[in-house]
RNA sequence: GGAGAGUUGCCGGAGUGGCCGAACGGGUUCGCCUGCUAAGCGAAUGUUCAGGGUAAACCUGGACCGGGGGUUCGAAUCCCCCACUCUCCGCCA
């Protein structure tokens, strides 16, 4: 959610911004809601103010053991129409706030004007792509070696699930277990959430109100629960509605969870192989920090996530997604991608992102400055995957193989896999 | 799932239906004192919305004592529903 007040000091220019992202502002319904709420509010709140007043005077009046009955008929006659007015604030606070709550992040000024990935901008790259005359993919390599099997994951579940096996199943816990430590290194703290929450917090990171058919959905007692898509959905709602201290900022949490995603609107793409699954795990940083904090703090997540790619000897590049491409709640997004040597390209392996304010906003998330300063203000928050590991693992099957069909496991790895060095049959 | 006890400001903790936005204590900040520290003394210390003033300070009004309803002229205080926490019982990995 923006601040309501550029809308009102910055109007022209945050429009601007927003068409910059290809969202039109409805600036006539806009100004129609706010003029409307603010009468709605000073009608309520002159009520109130009455009602109070006479109150005030009943007890006044009662202390000098006084005659009250006028009174008290005048408040009973004002009651309905304080009533009436409490029922129009509601309406229109509430249509307000959604009307607010549907509008995206406004791109920093960094980013590129552009409305497909096509316009993301190459910051670098890093690590040399093998070219091979047949490469495999990692279905093909998966399977062979039997670490991989999707069909029978397709009778257990249904298709977007798959199994992993022996060698296969342990690279994936090594994964994990091998960026976490990375990243405990880099100063965050681990945390296991839960992988189900509630409403609240999904809206607070912005996957609801709009994106609720991307999500799988729990029925839990009188309401209903989502599974996560990310884990920076219980992470970022760890502080929901608290004030930290400035002098505990960053605030900096990884976590290793499940990502659910029903990815409604996938259904032509990666239908083979385990790129696109509903059921994944990836290591997310998160990071709280303050304002002017904010900056360095995108490139040193970025970094932490590039780092995990070049210990695992993993070619990469580095792009800075364009106004078109960034996510509903994103100031501005780096994305990672990865070499596949079957898809001869780059494919995202780690998205890392800048919310501004717009997550805290929703969150009730703040920070008290210190004084002499004094007084509170929103938290920024930020977030990346590092790394998705269903992708790394593709990654390291594909990039590691060989002539023979067996896989060379990057040296960092070796040691969380009890010293394999090469999945073999 | 059953029974009971709770939920108040940064923290602890009072609060008879009516100057209670909230006593008291702690913490924090500022000042005084002090060779330094501690102690002591004095003062300050909520959020948010609307309006006025705007560089700000500030002023006026509304709301906020877990959340939502209700009773009442008036609710932190009474009633109902819900959530959460704690203790005991049951069940369970």
């Amino acid at each position: 959610m923006l601040d309501p007040h550029v809308f009102r000091d910055q109007l022209d220019i945050t429009i601007q911004r927003l068409r910059d992202r290809y969202f039109e502002f409805d600036r006539s319904a806009w100004s129609a809601l706010e003029i409307a709420r603010r009468k709605a509010i000073q009608d309520l709140e002159g009520l109130k103010a009455d009602r109070n007043k006479i109150t005030d005077q009943i007890r006044s009046r009662k202390q000098a053991q006084e005659n009250t009955s006028d009174l008290l008929e005048k408040q009973k006659a004002s009651s309905e129409n304080l009533a009436q007015c409490e029922k129009v604030m509601r309406d229109i606070e509430s249509e307000w706030e959604s009307f607010l709550s549907l509008i995206p992040n406004v791109p920093h000024v960094s980013v590129p004007l552009g409305q497909t990935s096509g316009n993301n901008q190459e910051i670098k790259t890093w690590g040399t792509p093998r070219v091979l005359d047949h490469p495999q993919d990692h279905i093909d390599l998966g399977v062979h070696l039997g670490i991989l099997d999707l069909e029978r994951a397709t009778k257990i579940t249904g298709s977007r699930f798959a199994v992993l096996k022996g060698a296969g199943a342990q690279l994936e816990r090594a994964l994990g277990a091998f960026m976490l430590d990375i990243h405990l290194k880099h100063g965050y703290s681990e945390v296991i959430p839960p992988y189900l929450v509630n409403p609240e917090s999904m809206y607070g990171t912005g996957q609801l109100p709009k994106f609720e058919n991307d999500l799988f959905k729990v029925p839990h007692g009188e309401s209903h629960l989502y599974l996560i898509p990310t884990a920076e959905v219980p992470i970022t709602n760890l502080y929901r509605d608290e004030i930290l201290k400035e002098t505990e900022l960053p605030v900096r949490h990884c976590a290793l969870t499940p990502c659910f995603r029903s990815e409604a609107g996938s259904y032509g793409k990666d239908t083979k192989g385990i790129i696109r699954q509903h059921q994944f795990h990836k290591v997310e940083l998160v990071s709280f920090t303050r304002e002017e904090d904010a900056p360095q703090e995108l490139e040193r997540l970025t970094e932490n996530a590039e780092n995990i790619l070049e210990m695992l000897e993993l070619p990469y590049r580095r792009m800075l997604l364009c106004t078109g491409d960034m996510g509903f709640s994103s100031h501005k997004t780096y994305d990672l991608e990865v070499w596949l040597p079957s898809q001869q390209t780059y494919r995202e392996i780690s998205s890392c992102s800048w919310f501004g304010t717009f997550q805290a906003r929703r969150i009730g998330l703040k920070y008290r400055t210190s004084p002499p300063k004094g007084g509170n203000r929103h938290l920024h928050t930020l977030n990346g995957s590092a790394l998705a590991i269903g992708r790394t693992w593709v990654a390291i099957i594909e990039n590691g193989q060989q002539a023979d069909g067996s896989i060379v496991l990057p040296k960092a790895l070796v040691p969380y896999m009890g010293g394999l060095e090469r999945i073999t049959l």
